[in-house]
DNA sequence: TACTATAATAGAATTATTCCAAGATAGTAA
DNA sequence: TTACTATCTTGGAATAATTCTATTATAGTA
């Protein structure tokens, strides 16, 4: 018995073959997908998956609290399968998107103008950056 | 003879009315507006303007450093015409978006196996939070 | 004043995402 | 194990944001 289907079995969370192929692909993976890149994947095992699915599923997983949007990347929305509390940096070169776990908080205070008009929730630090192979493709 | 007008003439940058009102909008505007808030207010005094003049304009002053384009909205892009590094702040109840005038670069050291991957630029902070208007309205 | 490079326009095209109705099926209760 | 039903999947249409294109207009300049 899987993993993946001990994890959501029973929860109200339905599982078909489509889902838990979306949930093995996004399990683990650090490489922040677009809907796109998710769709591509499963569609190799599932040729009529549709984005409807896609969305769905990922919609299913942020409402549960599992799966972060993440927006640092102005054209498209990505994906991020581990929901603790962390940032990003991306390649301003070939958008590759990394994760940085620091824990910032204790650094972040807020100028008396904002916590007045503001009740402070949360916070995420968007990195830009230029990535190793990128630098080598232009020196 | 009109600030705007002193500042862009002459800088291969062609003043047209539509262009001056856009500006006029923008210059001084801390309300974060999204290409629709624009064309909505330019359509006012200019009822022909179309939302390719909007996004010409507003991608003209983003390459000359004067405007940055704000991802912290998951819905759609806002503008600030305010181009010095600061950061955003979003209310979760009703989208609101206000600035954060603070320097954080000091406390915003990376990881080592970030710095080893990356040759860092830049940071961007979206903070999230509750503004005061939501916070009476629930309560 | 006239010329030319650049901007404005309408509308089509593209891209990302959501919605919808119909058919299919996972999970549950018997 | 069976049958039921709530939920999922699907294709395609709809929506929304943004970009592109060809044509016309005009600001800036010479």
């Amino acid at each position: 018995m899987e993993r993946i289907v001990r994890k959501y079995r029973g929860k109200g969370f339905k599982l078909t073959p489509q889902r838990i192929a979306i949930l093995k692909f996004l399990e683990g993976n650090t490489n922040h997908p677009t809907a796109e890149d998710i769709y591509t994947e499963i569609k190799k095992k599932y040729p009529t998956v549709s984005f409807a699915t896609v969305y769905n599923t990922v919609q299913a997983l942020r409402d549960r609290g599992e799966l972060l949007e993440i927006t640092i990347d102005p054209e498209r929305k990505h994906f991020d399968p581990n929901p603790s509390a962390h940032h990003h940096i991306m390649c301003t070169g070939c958008g590759k998107i990394g994760d940085v776990f620091f824990d910032y908080s204790m650094s972040l205070g807020l100028p008396e103008e904002v916590t007045r008009e503001f009740a402070v929730t949360g916070n995420h630090i968007d990195f830009y950056g230029i990535c190793t192979s990128c630098r080598e493709k232009t020196s």
